[in-house]
Formats: C-alpha cells, structure tokens, sequence
DNA sequence: TAGATTGTTAATCGATTAACAATC
DNA sequence: TAGATTGTTAATCGATTAACAATC
C-alpha cells in the first residue's frame, strides 16, 4: 500500500467507495470495471482509477477489479478495524442521538465514557454507559486515556471543553457538531467537523438561489 | 448583486463567512479588512475578496468592510428571511435531535409537519407539532405544498421516501440524513447531505493514516 | 495629500479528465 | 490471439494566490 501524502478531496471520497463497495458484495457481484463504478457512483472512469491508484494497484487489466478484495482493501485503508476508544462529551438531543445512531464499532471507534453537566440526566444509562458528571471528565480521561473526543455542545462550551480536553489530557482528535470551528491554533489537531447549521444554510442558499435564477428569466420572457 | 453561477467551493464557504460575521457584529465591531478576517478565518486575504465579489462589491478601499452591513448582505444573499415549509420525515433519535437542535426560523426554514411509522410516537408532539403517521404524508404534502423534505430515515425507506416525494407530491429539496445517496437520477432536485457516518469514517482514516505515518518514521529512526 | 485597502487581472497550483501503452 | 480494461502520463480545467492599478 503506498501512500504519498492523500489530497482531501480524495479522502472524501473513500467512505462513499466503501459504501458501494459494500453494497456490491452484499449483492455477490464478484468483479466491476472503473466504467461500471463509475456511472453507478457519478463519476468518471479516469477519477476511479487515480483515486485507486494512490492506494496501490488493485485491478487487473482486463478484468477490472474484484469487489471482495477491494472492499477488504478499503476497509483496511479507512483503518475500520480499529477499536479508538472515544468519549462523548454532551448528553443532549443531539448527543444522545448521535450514541444511539452511528454504529461507532463497525467504523473504527468505540465509545467508553459520556458526560454531560445536567443533573437530570447524570446517572442515567445510554447504549449501557452510565452518563457522568462532567466533572469527572479530566479525571476519567487521565485514567481510560481516549482518543477521540465528540463534542455535541452548544457554541460555546465547545470551545472550552475542546481547549482543556488538548491542554489537560492530550486528546488530539476530535469529532465536532457544535456550532463553531475550534482551533485554528492547535496544527496537530485532527478536528472533523459535523456542521449541521452550515449544511442547512446551504441548502438555504441554493433554492434561494434557483428561485432567483427562475424569476429573473421569467422576467426576461 | 451580481451572479454568474456560483462555484461550489464558494457557496460551502459563505455560511462560514456568515457565522464570523454575525461573532463580529455581536462583539460591535464595526469595520474589518480583508487581511484582518482572512487571519481569523484561517483563509486568505486574496481569496475572501475574490469570494466576496462573486456578489458584488461590498468594500470601499482605503477602508475595508462595514460588518454590518456585510453580515446584512450574507444574509439576503443566503435568503435566512424566507420560510420555506418544511416537513421531517423520521422522527426517532435523529430527528428528534434535528427537530429540536436547529433553528429553522433563523435559515429561512419553518417545520410544517412531522412524520414517523411508529404507532408510539403518533400523536405525540415535538417542537410543538404532532407527530402524524405516514399514512398521511401524502396527503398532507398535497394539501399544504411544503418545500423542502428533511430526511432522518434508515438506510433503505430513505430512497422510496425520496422517490415518492419527487414523484408523487414534487418536493425538489431534500435535507438527507440517511446513510445512501440518493438521486442521482432526478437532475433537477437539490439535494443537500449531511453524512454522518462519512463523516466519522473520514475521521478514522485521519487517525488511522497518522498512526501509520508516525510507524514508519519511528521505524525508519 | 499619503496610506490603506479594495476590485480585478494575471500567475500558479491542484484536481479532474483524456489518452494510450502495458498487460491480463 | 483478440478484446477488455487497467495503471500512468499528459492535457485541461477550475480554484487559489499573487500582484497591482484604482480609489477612498
């Protein structure tokens, strides 16, 4: 497997071919071309192979490429295998359904503490962890020793619950739905973002945008 | 406002550009250059002007920019003062966590009608609005022509969800939480993702690539 | 006026697409 | 062998950065 340095924009696209790919072997189709992916996924041809080829040579000429071996492949590339014990920091709504909805085993993860600092739900069990005082967060983190955190607060506590979590244990990776982008500051920090307010105001501008597009031809006719 | 065709890379930046700017205006600062929000967003001064006057010219030289009246202008541009009618189609932990977690009313959004095929949570009410059987949807859809459809469904139900939507009733905008893409056959639908679990996925490569990176050094040493 | 900072054009960089020789 | 399809190099396209004249 080689790996010279992966642009982002081909990052981002790994776990959509996993999906795929998954999807293809849970089909039993044995074997797929770079042109077949292609018009499946929206893509072309050319974009499959590159992406491909940073990782090393799957396919075989001719042939094309066998969907089992490259789903294997893929998940060893996305590193799914791994067991990263995380903490999630923030009980909430949002939290709650993030720990009741993402299968965090079969990705990688597996979450081993939550905290919140509402009393009421302190003490209270989600997917079989008892939530925590937010208190005991530094302690329990200098003990178990995570390596993801989630933070599913609101602005910004965020922020703050980030910077200690950096400063006072050493967790460099991080899992973000709140609102704003923490650290600039921090350069080895791997912060993946989850910004649901961005999205949705995205999707905002874009019918905004056809709506405007639609009237100012009608104005024209 | 000028505008010929926004590039996508612009468009995912502008709520950015928005939330920094709603921070700058609340802190009652009241002009910024280029360079000076280039610093805090981590961007480039060179790129937010040529952003920026992809809508117009906002700034006036010699000064920079007035954050009141650029925050006004993202906002108009966005189009956070429509109200576009909106139903939730999935109201379990996920959509439960969307429904009460976002502010619809400040993007432009206002929730119409909610949906779920759980005879439990029928009747119950959340945000306000009782949860209806899907049954109903349909129906519903034809008689108050809702806009957008935000999809917090499994992986499977997503897609007939989305087809009968377009198909039946017309919707053209979706929010889609669900695990799988969606259309790409209906050329004319806006479809926004929020993709979680690629999310999470692209985090595990993150670490994963990292602590492959930080083997082969140690080897090499 | 002098200094600052924009708007805009040109240069660079990176990502996607096309082409094709290698080979199963 | 002939046909198919890869891996890889070259060409194109788009996005970001740099430069600078215009101007407040």
């Amino acid at each position: 497997m080689k790996n010279d340095r992966i642009s982002m924009s081909v990052i981002r696209r790994l776990p959509r071919y996993y999906r795929f790919l998954s999807e293809l072997n849970a089909n039993s189709i044995k074997r797929i071309s770079s042109s077949e992916l292609a018009s499946r996924m929206g893509l072309t041809a050319s974009q499959i192979r590159q992406d491909l080829n940073c990782f090393g040579g799957f396919g075989q000429q001719g042939y094309g490429y066998s969907v089992e071996q490259l789903y294997e492949s893929f998940g060893n590339i996305l590193g799914i295998h791994n067991c990263y014990p995380t903490v999630l920091i923030g009980a909430g709504n949002l939290g709650r359904a993030v720990a009741s909805h993402i299968s965090f085993e079969s990705k990688g993860f597996k979450l081993v503490g939550i905290f919140d600092n509402n009393p009421q739900l302190i003490g209270t069990k989600l997917k079989g962890i008892e939530i925590q005082s937010s208190d005991n967060l530094v302690d329990f983190c200098k003990e178990n020793i995570p390596k993801v955190a989630i933070l599913c607060l609101p602005r910004d506590s965020g922020e703050n619950v980030a910077e200690k979590l950096i400063n006072e244990v050493g967790i460099k990776c991080f899992w973000n739905f709140s609102h704003y982008d923490i650290t600039l500051k921090h350069k080895d920090v791997i912060m993946e973002n989850v910004h649901m307010s961005d999205s949705l105001m995205t999707l905002c501008y874009r019918i905004t945008d056809e709506e405007r597009a639609k009237n100012a031809t009608d104005e024209t006719e």
